[in-house]
DNA sequence: TAAAAATATGAAATAAAATTTCAATCTGAG
DNA sequence: CTCAGATTGAAATTTTATTTCATATTTTTA
C-alpha cells in the first residue's frame, strides 16, 4: 500500500482542525513547494494566522517541528509534479523573498512544461537539418530576440556561420544570401508577428528550411508556415507582468537543439571547440 | 564531467578547502544523511571546527547558508535513485528526444538551484537600489550578452532608461553618463572576466550602485568589487559541451529582480506599462 | 630576513527563527 | 447566564544561524 503522504494527511484532516489551523493548512497545501524556504514567520503572515498557531499546526499533524516539516516537504515535492504556470499567486505583502521564490517555482513548471508539447519527429527532422545546413539564422524580436542572441552564440561555438538580428531590415539581405539547406529559426511565442511571418516566407522563397519555436497552436500562422515546428507550451502568462516563462521555454528547447547538434557532429568538431574554448580561458578578457 | 551534485562537488573541492573548512568538508561528506537534521553547532562539534567555519564551508562551496545546504542535501539524497543529475550519463546511442529530456532536466534542476545561493538580505538591497534608479545599464559578454539583452528589454518595459551592449568601447561613455543612484548590472558566472571588472570599476567611480549577476565565490573580484551580489550556482558544466544552465539561472534572477521592481513600482507605473502593451498588440509587427 | 599584506580562525555579539508561555477571547453545555 | 474547556496570538524565551572582530598564521614583498 501506498505510504501515506504529508501532504494527503494533511487533506484527510482538514475537517477536525481548528479555524486557525486550518488556515494554515489550507496554506500549506496550496504552496507545499514554497514553504520550505518559508519561516514560521512568513507563513503566518501569509496564511493570517499567529506563528504559535504554525507551530500547533506541526503538532496537530504528528509531526515533532517546524523545521521536521520543512524537511518532509521537500523529501516529498522533489517526486512531485508541477502546474501552476501563472502569478496570480502574488499578493500585496510579499517580500522580495517570496517574489523571488515564485519565480523560481515558475520558471522551473515552465522548463517542464516543455516535455508536453515537444515532439520527437519533429526533433529528428530538426537535428537531420541542422546537420545539412551550412550557414544558420535566427530571428526574433522583443522578447525573443535575447533568445535569438543566445542561440546564435551557441551555434557559432559549434563552427556554424550563425548569424542574427533583430533588426528586419538587417535581416533581408541576410536572407537573401540563404541557400538551400540552410536554416532559418524563427522564435516567436505567439506565432503572430509580422516582421517574422515576412522573414520567414522569405527564407522559405530561397528554400531554407524554417525551424520555428512558437506554441503549439495549428491556427497560428507560423506554425502553418514553418517546415519543422519545434513547439513551447502556451505558458498563460499574466498580462499586466508579461511573459517571463516563455523565454524559459524557447531557451530550453535551443538548448536541446543545440546538444542535438553537437552530438550528432561527432569527435571531429569537437577539437575545434576545445580550441576556441581555450582560447577563451587563456585570454579571459 | 562534472554537475549539479553537491557531494561529488565537495569530493573535487576538497584540496583546496582551508583546514577548518576541509574538516566540516569530512564530517558532512561521510554524514550526510545527519547533516538536515544537524545545527552548526552540532557539526561544528563534531568536525572539531567553529560554528563560523561551518557557515564559511556553506560560502566556499557555493552555497548561500547553511538552511540552504540542509535543503539541497535532502533534495539530492531522496533524488538519488532518481538517476539523472548530469550530462554524463549523455551516450552514443541517444535519440534527440532523450537529449531534449536530459536538457529539460538539467535546466529544471539549475533553476532549482538558485535558492541556494540567493540571499534575502542582497535581494532587498536589490530591490531599494532598483527604485532609486533613473538609469539601468547591462553589461555582459559572451553568454552572459544573452540575459543583459533580455533584461534590458524587461527593464525598459517599466519605464527606465535601459541600456546594454556587449562591445566594451560603447559601454565606456554610457558609463561615463551614470550618476549616483543610477545602477549597473554586471553579468559574469566566473566573475573573473576582465572586460566586465573593468567597467565595473569605472561605474564604481561614477559612484553608482553595482549589481553583480555571478557565481557565490567569495574569491572571485566581481563578488569582491559588487555593492550588491545575487549569487547563481556554480553549476559546473561539461566543458565539451559549455555552459546552458548557467544562462537559466542567471535569467531566473534577472526576472526576479524584474518581478521585484514592478511589485515596488506600484500600480502608478502600471497603467504607462499596459499602454505599451496594448499598442505592441495593435502594431504586432 | 624582516616587514607588510593577505588569509584563516574561533569567541563573542548579533540577528533571525522556532518554540513556549500565558492572558484574553471565544464556545457551548448546563 | 456562567463556567469549563478549547482556541488564539502577543510577547518572552530558547535555540539556531550569521556576522563581526581581534588574533594567529601564512604568504608575499622589499
Amino acid at each position: 500500500m501506498k505510504q501515506l503522504s504529508i501532504l494527503s494527511k494533511i487533506q484527510n484532516h482538514m475537517e477536525r482542525f481548528s479555524p486557525a489551523e486550518k488556515k494554515v493548512a489550507m496554506y500549506i497545501m496550496e504552496h507545499a513547494e514554497l514553504v520550505p524556504n518559508m519561516t514560521t514567520k512568513d507563513i503566518s503572515k501569509n496564511a493570517g494566522a499567529s506563528e504559535a498557531s504554525v507551530v500547533r499546526f506541526c503538532k496537530t499533524i504528528g509531526i515533532g517541528s517546524f523545521k521536521a516539516l520543512k524537511l518532509t516537504l521537500v523529501r516529498e515535492l522533489t517526486i512531485a509534479d508541477m502546474n501552476i504556470n501563472d502569478f496570480s499567486i502574488i499578493e500585496k505583502k510579499d517580500t522580495p523573498f517570496d517574489l523571488f521564490n515564485k519565480v523560481t517555482y515558475v520558471n522551473k513548471a515552465a522548463v517542464e512544461s516543455t516535455t508536453a508539447t515537444i515532439d520527437r519527429k519533429e526533433l529528428e527532422k530538426a537535428a537531420e537539418a541542422m546537420v545539412k545546413a551550412k550557414k544558420i539564422l535566427f530571428y526574433g524580436v522583443g522578447g525573443s530576440a535575447a533568445s535569438a542572441l543566445d542561440a546564435c552564440y551557441k551555434f557559432t561555438k559549434l563552427g556554424y556561420v550563425s548569424m542574427m538580428s533583430h533588426d528586419f531590415h538587417m535581416m533581408i539581405p541576410l536572407i537573401a544570401n540563404l541557400e538551400p539547406n540552410d536554416v532559418l529559426v524563427a522564435i516567436s511565442t505567439s506565432g503572430r508577428t509580422k516582421d517574422v511571418l515576412e522573414i520567414v516566407q522569405f527564407a522559405k522563397k530561397k528554400s531554407a528550411t524554417v525551424i520555428a519555436i512558437t506554441k503549439l497552436d495549428p491556427s497560428s500562422p507560423l506554425y502553418k508556415e514553418a517546415d519543422i515546428k519545434l513547439c513551447v507550451p502556451d505558458v498563460e502568462q499574466d498580462h499586466r507582468i508579461g511573459s517571463m516563462a516563455s523565454r524559459m521555454t524557447q531557451l530550453n528547447i535551443i538548448d536541446a537543439l543545440y546538444l542535438i547538434t553537437f552530438h550528432q557532429m561527432g569527435s571531429s568538431v569537437i577539437e575545434k571547440f576545445h580550441e576556441a574554448r581555450e582560447e577563451v580561458v587563456r585570454l579571459r578578457r
